[in-house]
RNA sequence: GCGCUCGUAGCUCAACGGGAAAGAGCACCGGUCUUCUAAGCCGGUGGUUGCAGGUUCGACUCCUGCCGAGCGCGCCA
């Protein structure tokens, strides 16, 4: 009895096994099979034999011939040779590759994910200080990490996604008092160095601040001059910005008194999530299951206190009190030093407070009700010393069975037209994520940031962004999407008759049988361009998986730009006159690959955070002037 | 100085726990619209994988040294 041909997506397991069980018991797993390296070699291929020939010691080459003999491989291979060193090429039938029409027509959205029974895995990213505008680093963060968010879990795993806020401590405060003195300045008068000085300041916390009541709370001129000139006698005196800052700070705790203080602190601290939150809105940026609050989760609640008993009771030995200070011994774990967790003056660090919530993080329980198996905190690469004395508490707190991973996003750099765009946040100019989008939309901004890895360094091309041709690559993309569904929505109107019923079938994504039919239908479409594009199709599933398992959104931006698109554009210029073709199951057969193409590349511009739009243009024509055009 | 990340075509980058003759895109050259989106498609030119060793049947991939780049090295956050 033949078994049921399996969907061309488990094809690489069926062979594996066949090889699997032609080696065993001589091998450990079974042999990897993947795509020939070499172009025109053959459809898969794998290097079963050399394996093999590791263990048995024997000729690879022999040995291949050997496994070629007693391996029983499947009804859709069409025939395997051996090759250079001992791989084995697999070729497959023409009818198997188109199959995978069927598959995705059947699947709909799904084709290429796994249901969600994988791992448990807490993501953390962006977790910017809420003290000034996202900048564009913290949208390549943004863009990674919800990019892998949507990739991880369309491959089974259950994502939850967090924020750490730092919405408390003595940044927040230099914020808040920053925010309250700006607006009495004099005109032509500036806040110190060591302030918070960006323009920013004014458009954001106006609105809040008109709230204050205007007594205490407001200064004379007189007494606005005398704190600027005591502020900055302090710095000098001190010679550090920091001590600016703090006078600016006790300045405004004795004015507003403690307790109105901090509720101020906290109102422009919310002020800036808020805003924070919008500007990821803008970019396409799913909300976060939580945002976790320094001020709200861990201060005020006493957690840092107790994650440094529990530490000290968990580790012992790894905590000592020196100078009057309390440190970490996570120099022993491969830290540069020991780190300070509680200061001589009583105050704890900020690596207290992200003891603290790794200790919560693996406190927790995930959904399923056990903790997260997995912790993935997505950090700038300025901050990466800061990796080894996570790692350190992370495994002192007994988080050792649970897989802690920080990728690193390098530096984006813009550039417009071959010059960099500065971008300073010292003087408070800052090249904003918000500017940026502005400038080259959310789908440009989400391709860009992904398009290479996280840990290489980023340069983004604000005219190639913004330009409308295939050079680009979210406009080329985003059009092999747009034109499918031009013809599939024509071929919808011309239809009439039985070929409306045609298009509605091929449309209507899973139902009846609809797999089965459309493959036997497959085979009135098998020219070369079609089963080209039937190959890339057959590679998503694979492909997402790789991405999830490297962590690597790239990979599926790259797929998208230089496998899925190209070979869709080239099938449909490859077949002129689809819906007048006069064979209705040709015409159905090639409607549906049309369809199947469509969907997988709508699939991976959504992962991508992406749109996929169903018309690009209309009537306006414009080519980004090269000659002329003003300005 | 120490640490982390990295060095691949003229440019920007890929290469799945080591696997065949290292791949794309751009740039450059040449074709292609009485046809559903030509803002597209088809063809062509390009390499000592920074340098020198080592491990291996096999190295862009692992190890050592050197050269070069970025970032980090507070009782800051």
């Amino acid at each position: 009895m033949p078994s049921p041909s399996p969907f061309p997506s488990e094809y690489r397991d069926a062979i594996a096994r066949a090889f699997a069980r032609a080696c065993a018991p001589a091998l450990e797993r079974p042999p990897p099979v993947g795509k020939p390296r070499v172009a025109g070699r053959g459809d898969l291929a794998t290097p079963a034999a050399l394996m093999l020939a590791k263990v048995t010691g024997e000729n690879p080459r022999e040995a291949a011939k050997r496994l070629l003999q007693n391996a029983s491989l499947p009804d859709f291979v069409d025939g395997a040779e051996v090759a250079g060193a001992g791989f084995i090429n697999i070729r497959l039938k023409p009818e198997a590759k188109t199959a995978v029409v069927g598959e995705i027509l059947q699947k709909g959205a799904r084709y290429g994910s796994r249901p969600q029974e994988g791992e448990t895995v807490l993501l953390e990213f962006v977790s910017a200080n809420p003290t000034g505008p996202l900048h564009i680093g913290h949208g390549r963060a943004a863009a990674y990490g919800d990019s892998l968010a949507k990739i991880l879990a369309f491959s089974g795993a259950r994502v939850w996604r967090e924020y750490y806020l730092n919405d408390a401590g003595r940044q927040i405060d230099i914020l808040a008092a920053s925010a309250w003195l700006r607006p009495q300045l004099p005109p032509g008068e500036t806040l110190p160095e060591g302030a918070y000085r960006g323009d920013y300041l004014a458009e954001y916390f106006s609105a809040a601040a008109a709230e204050l009541p205007q007594d205490g709370c407001r200064l004379s001129p007189e007494e606005v001059a005398a704190l600027l000139a005591q502020s900055r006698e302090a710095a000098k005196a001190a010679n550090t910005e920091d001590a600016a800052a703090d006078a600016l700070v006790n300045a405004a705790k004795t004015a507003f008194g403690e307790e109105a203080f901090a509720k101020w602190s906290a109102k422009v601290a919310a002020v800036m999530r808020d805003s924070i939150s919008a500007d990821l809105r803008t970019m396409g940026v799913e909300d976060f299951h939580r945002w976790f609050s320094e001020r709200d989760d861990l201060r005020s609640g006493g957690k840092i206190p107790q994650a440094l008993e529990e530490l000290a009771q968990k580790a012992p030995g790894a905590l000592y009190e020196k100078d009057g200070a309390l440190w970490f011994k996570s120099a022993e774990s491969g830290d540069d030093k020991d780190r300070v967790l509680r200061r001589a003056n009583g105050e704890h660090t900020y690596f207290a407070a992200d003891a603290a919530y790794h200790r919560d993080k693996l406190a927790r329980a995930a959904p399923g009700g056990k903790p997260f198996a997995r912790l993935i905190n997505v950090l700038g690469a300025d901050h990466h010393g800061y990796v080894p004395r996570i790692a350190a508490v992370v495994r002192a707190f007994g988080g050792a069975e649970v897989a802690l991973e920080i990728p690193l996003i390098q530096f984006v750099a813009l550039y417009e037209d071959g010059a960099r765009v500065k971008m300073s946040t010292r003087a408070g100019k800052f090249a904003s994520l918000a500017e940026m989008i502005a400038a080259i939309g959310a789908d440009a901004a989400r391709y860009f940031f992904v398009s290479r890895r996280n840990d290489q360094h980023l340069d983004v091309d604000m005219r190639l962004a913004r330009a409308k041709n295939k050079k680009n690559p979210v406009y080329y993309i985003q059009y092999a999407h747009a034109r499918l569904c031009a013809v599939l929505k024509r071929a919808q109107e011309n239809g009439g008759g039985n070929s409306g019923d045609d298009v509605n079938s091929v449309n209507g994504g899973d139902g009846g049988d609809g797999g089965d039919s459309t493959a036997r239908n497959m085979q009135l479409a098998q020219e070369p361009a079609a089963v080209v594009l039937c190959e890339r199709l057959m590679a998503f599933p694979d492909l997402i998986a790789r991405a999830a398992q490297n962590r690597a959104p790239h990979l599926l931006a790259a797929y998208l730009l230089e496998e899925l698109a190209p070979a869709a554009n080239s099938y449909y210029e490859k077949t002129p006159r689809i819906i007048r073709e006069k064979n209705p199951d040709r015409k159905r057969a090639r409607l549906s690959l049309l369809a199947a193409a469509r969907a997988v590349l709508a699939s991976g511009l959504t992962l991508l955070g992406m749109s996929a739009p169903q018309r690009m243009y209309s009537d306006d024509a414009d080519d980004d002037g090269n000659n002329g055009g003003g300005q």
